[in-house]
RNA sequence: GUGGGUAUAGCUCAGUUGGUUAGAGCGCUGGAUUGUGGUUCCAGAGGUCGCCGGUUCAACUCCGGUUACUCACCCCA
């Protein structure tokens, strides 16, 4: 058969899990540093688990793990023969892959409440699924690198993962542009513009401005029913760039105070550090439907084309669904899989990699072959990445192998070297060589 | 869910208004080369032209269907 794999799926090279593998490094050594600790959960949930946090939408992307033995006798028979899939698939399925990190975050805290001290902070690099169609950035199958912390209303955590996305892309060396705005002065906004009701419709709308512009989102509004007075007072409220020209207009609503209130509050922190890339507030992020009510944040590199690359905000009450109320968090996102497409644009992943074939052993007949197998091991025990063609074959062709391993060095074992005790060190990038003892290529090879 | 595009060698792709034995580059294997690679030269292996049907004396080529992949929209990372 011809070999293929499922859509929106990939396969990774080795020199593509080692720059995968630097990006997770990063992001997980600046968790780590703001005191945050890892957990995992299984790639499947329970269906009912995930069903219904991401709206009806959102189901249907979900991936239904098919129940195991004879599926079909306790399948709902009513709804087969009905062919309602929507109904027929609860009989059929009782686990799905996992869709985001924050619902299984959310069960975790609630099934080890006990065992959790709050504030809790955790961090999560896990793949996740969804049943989209695949295109440009998007996938079935995606890493996602999130970091939250559940039990604590302090404004201090919000002002920390500023800080955080800051550090990370500076890490990585990706100019970004890290973008904030609160749910409440959103809510606040449709206040003052009498349309609390068409929230959703409004934020929606809102979220598309970046690329459809203003008119667009103008027309949008007015095909959801929003009335032209209304879209008048929101377009004038969007046109302010600063959260002080902003107070006055949203004053009479409670909500709109809250969201410029807390805005203050998350500078006053911030204020004391450095950012070394830009921060700012934009009224005009919305971030879609999600779960949030209070801060949320969105990146998005300079320089490049891209969606965002990792976004986040504050959620009032998710474990609320699981039977834990009142406890509010805190979180972000990086999109593991959009950084690596930026970095590989901007041509930033560092050139050498620590993880590759620092030497390979080159041997020219049958007994210097076993005396190469014994150097290999104590280059090996000496720390030293190193590797032995397999066999004393044509020179040629062991060189050939090593170039495509693009091994910086090479060390040739033959009959004279066995004589003299000396071994040939080979630099692949200059071609020069040079008799030297075992200890001293150790030496040579131990600095790089 | 809606709408485009593509499908030919392991990979990237050519293939004339339909015409007889379907090509190139890269890669692979062997050789030129008895202790030295990235260059060069020679030779070789490798294809039911995605699948099914239709039109035609004749289909990789035209038409219909189908499947897969892909891009964009919706939504999202």
């Amino acid at each position: 058969m011809k070999p293929s794999i499922p859509k929106g799926t990939r396969d990774f090279t080795p020199e593509q899990v080692a720059k995968r593998n630097y990006i997770f490094e990063t992001i997980r050594e600046v968790f780590i540093k703001y005191g945050y600790q890892p957990i995992e959960t299984s790639a499947m949930e329970n269906l009912a688990t995930l069903t219904g946090k991401y709206g009806t939408e959102g189901d249907k992307l979900l991936f239904k793990v098919l129940n195991n033995g004879d599926f079909l006798a306790k399948a709902d028979k009513e709804a087969l023969a009905a062919l309602d899939s929507a109904k027929a698939v609860k009989s059929l399925a009782k686990r799905g892959l996992r869709y985001d990190l924050t619902v299984p975050f959310a069960r975790f805290v609630v099934m080890h409440r006990n065992d959790i001290t709050f504030p809790f902070k955790r961090y999560q690099i896990q793949p996740v699924w969804r049943a989209d169609r695949p295109q440009k950035g998007r996938y079935q199958e995606f890493y996602q690198c999130d970091v939250d912390v559940v039990g604590s209303n302090s404004l201090m955590y919000e002002a920390e993962l500023v800080l955080i996305y800051d550090e990370v892309f500076t890490r990585l060396n990706i100019p970004v542009t890290i973008k904030y705005n609160n749910r409440k002065i959103l809510e606040g906004i449709a206040e003052v513009a009498g349309i609390s009701e068409q929230f959703v419709e409004m934020t929606t709308s809102i979220d598309k401005l970046d690329k459809i512009g203003m008119e667009g989102v103008r027309t949008d509004m007015e095909n959801r029913g929003i009335s032209t007075d209304a879209i008048d007072k929101i377009a004038g409220i969007l046109s302010i760039g600063s959260i002080d020209e902003m107070r006055p207009l949203l004053s009479s609503s409670d909500a709109g105070r809250k969201g410029i209130e807390e805005l203050e509050e998350m500078s006053q922190y911030l204020g004391t550090a450095t950012a070394h890339n830009t921060v700012q507030f934009d009224c005009t992020l919305a971030r879609g439907l999600s779960y949030y009510t209070g801060c949320i944040f969105e990146v998005t590199a300079d320089n490049v084309k891209m969606g965002s690359i990792g976004g986040g905000g504050r959620y009032d009450d998710l474990t609320g669904t699981f039977g834990m109320k009142d406890v509010s968090g805190v979180g972000v996102s990086f999109g593991a899989e959009r950084i690596y497409d930026v970095m590989q644009e901007l041509d930033l992943f560092p050139k050498s990699d620590k993880s590759a074939l620092k030497v390979l052993l080159i041997a020219y007949d049958k007994d210097s072959h076993h005396y190469a197998f014994s150097v290999t091991i104590k280059l090996r025990e000496a720390g030293i990445n190193a590797d032995l063609y397999p066999t004393p074959t044509k020179i040629q062709k062991q060189m050939k192998y090593a170039n495509a391993r693009k091994v910086p060095f090479t060390i040739h074992i033959g009959g004279n070297e066995m004589e003299r005790g000396k071994l040939t060190l080979k630099d692949m990038n200059t071609g020069v060589q040079s008799s030297l003892s075992l200890e001293e290529i150790i030496n040579q090879l131990g600095d790089h």
